[in-house]
DNA sequence: ATACTATGGTCGATATATCAATCATATGAG
DNA sequence: CTCATATGATTGATATATCGACCATAGTAT
């Protein structure tokens, strides 16, 4: 065997992708909708729904809020344009601070 | 070449993802943290903080949480207790919903 | 101006995610 | 009960994410 190394997750991170998980599949079922139906709308092969509904950290974020949006989940707000003003004023807020950052040992708090 | 296939992502998760990018960059730059730094301790290269801050939609979504708690961004309010029982509420919810879901084509909305 | 450092991008190598197909089981409809 | 199907799990093949090292640029301090 080549190696064996497996990423390492804090909890919080596990559990919040556990939970988003089981608010899509919860949303699924809700609307009354297959597996395999949600996966093709979103692109995707019913295994790796299984594995987004389980919560599995290796997914792509991006097919997991595709995913999410399709049945209803929304974050940041639910309505598109409040996102992006969001990201606007996101730009905006990056353009005020330094481009780059100096100082390497600062004392950086890792309280989580 | 072997194939070029190339997912598609809807708007609004292209957005979602690069708000949360965004978000972080934000967040770590307020902290006065170097991109190197909030790498190593997420345990991660430098270059893929650099996709994750730009919001590439093919990042592991494990990752993007884990980068993100450490600035300090914590998606489903910010507790880990209220997390916690948010889990086993939904893990409730869905005992409640019929195990599988029958009748294929059930006039499913999609308006998102 | 000079030196140092943070950032952004690229490249080859490797680990891994994702797919398609398949089987087994459980669940709901009749 | 019987039949159809939704789900869970596995496997082999392939596409791709991630890493580490590197170079170039730009920003900052002195």
């Amino acid at each position: 065997m080549p190696k064996t190394s497996a990423r390492a997750y804090s909890r919080y991170s596990r559990d919040a992708i556990e939970l988003l998980g089981g608010l899509i599949r919860a949303a699924r079922k809700e609307r009354r909708q297959t597996a395999q139906d949600l996966a093709d709308r979103a692109g995707v092969s019913r295994g790796l729904l299984q594995r987004i509904e389980r919560g599995d950290p290796k997914c792509g974020i991006g097919t997991v809020f595709e995913v999410a949006a399709i049945v209803g989940i929304k974050l940041f707000e639910a309505d598109e344009r409040l996102l992006s003003r969001h990201l606007s004023q996101t730009k905006d807020k990056l353009a005020l601070l330094p481009k780059t950052v100096r100082k390497k040992s600062h004392a950086v708090r890792d309280d989580f």
